[in-house]
DNA sequence: CGACGATTTGAATAGGATCAATGGGAGTGG
DNA sequence: CCACTCCCATTGATCCTATTCAAATCGTCG
């Protein structure tokens, strides 16, 4: 555990409230390592031996039924990944896979559900955490059963360009591949999806988007903080 | 609030752990209402004034989103709704009504909070809870992300089969309209699913279906634990 | 330069939705 | 008890969305 890390790791909400002592425990069990890109962390149906925290790079969770696959969820830093898993000591949900070379903390479970028996403010901390994930997943369910799919591409290109500063110019932040899986299309979809939004002023220039029309744009997306605000 | 109902809310995994004073005080605070079929409780937007226990009938959440309306999830004795909005003290993301006569606990959102901050084994059972209601939506999200609605379907047939206690014979628990939105379909998709699995011994009568070849059946459906199993 | 993977485009198909019309109880009022 | 009505469910026809399969294009990296 490199001790340059803990700091950021500490001011974490998840982290911040707890006692000092519990900290230092669970940061003695942590492994901090770095991965390499499209390496697989851990696989839906194992037990969850560890609570990550993704302190750099993406991780891609991720699930598989009937031949199928599906991006559930991208995790940039900071932020934990299969938490209720570890807190139920059951298996993981999902499977996870770095999107890029990646620095993630390890701490394992076991240490987990220690702290979080025994530090009050730790257990609070984990509520908020686990009600954050809870209404998160909530979103992207209504995303999915009340979108078509043009407008959760047109609804995630307004989310991309508020976060990154209203530019008029958004950069997609994962390969169209991943995108596409994430939104719930194939890739060929996607590509068709970005031609019809092109007479709503999206034009596509490999990762990075111009918004020549907002209003238009939005008209179409009809954003609706309930789905797409990630705070509320 | 009737005493005689006290005991079995006490016995949820909720309320079971917390401390004699906290919880008394919770339900001094609490209201248990009967409420006809078809009533709106909540609406999604409106801020978190109570949490919700269904003590007898049902409850369904569902929302809203351009124009369309889904089914989100179907709440039965004994279960709680709404814990994320009411601990986060944000609004609701899902709005509520009765899906028959029912017997509904609200409990102050402000008792809870205080509860929560008062009570450190009421905070743990929290997590719990949380946990269990975030893994349920994750399941959900993976059974629309990657099945058929065919698949959906035979999935759920087979699940309610099981919690019937393996007859051969299964009770649909909700009218068929109510099935296909929960089921992320229309009506007449549903139609048409039911005589789509009718080579696999699915018979339907009304709400009453016959399954007369679990083997084929399953073997089209795939069930998966970590979307299919409840308490996984 | 050449190879490979990612993306785009095209054509055909499948999965679902929509619109319209019909059949079937359950409940109501006569 | 029966006729009537209303709502749910089913069925048919058609349309739209999205997937699949195939091929072409583009860019990047050795």
């Amino acid at each position: 555990m490199r001790t340059t890390d803990l700091p950021e790791i500490r001011k974490l909400d998840l982290f911040s409230s707890m006692n000092e002592n519990s900290f230092s425990n669970l940061m003695n069990a942590a492994y901090l390592q770095t991965f390499p890109a499209e390496m697989q962390l851990i696989a839906e149906g194992d037990t969850a031996d560890f609570l990550f925290v993704v302190v750099e790079g993406c991780v891609e969770l991720h699930a598989n039924a009937n031949g199928r696959e599906a991006t559930m969820a991208m995790v940039r830093p900071i932020g934990t990944f299969i938490l209720a898993a570890v807190l139920k000591d059951a298996v993981y949900l999902m499977s996870a896979r770095t999107g890029a070379k990646s620095r993630v903390l390890m701490i394992p479970a076991q240490n987990v559900r220690e702290a979080f028996a025994n530090d009050d403010a730790f257990a609070r901390a984990i509520v908020q955490e686990l009600a954050n994930c809870y209404r998160g997943v909530v979103k992207d369910h209504k995303d999915h059963k009340l979108r078509t799919a043009v407008e959760r591409l047109a609804n995630r290109l307004l989310k991309y360009h508020a976060d990154q500063g209203e530019t008029g110019e958004v950069q997609l932040p994962y390969d169209k591949r991943t995108l596409a899986s994430l939104l719930g299309m194939t890739p060929e979809n996607l590509s068709r999806a970005f031609g019809t939004l092109k007479p709503y002023g999206v034009v596509v220039d490999g990762a990075r988007v111009t918004l020549t029309d907002l209003d238009g744009l939005s008209g179409l997306a009809k954003p609706n903080p309930l789905i797409d605000e990630r705070k509320a």
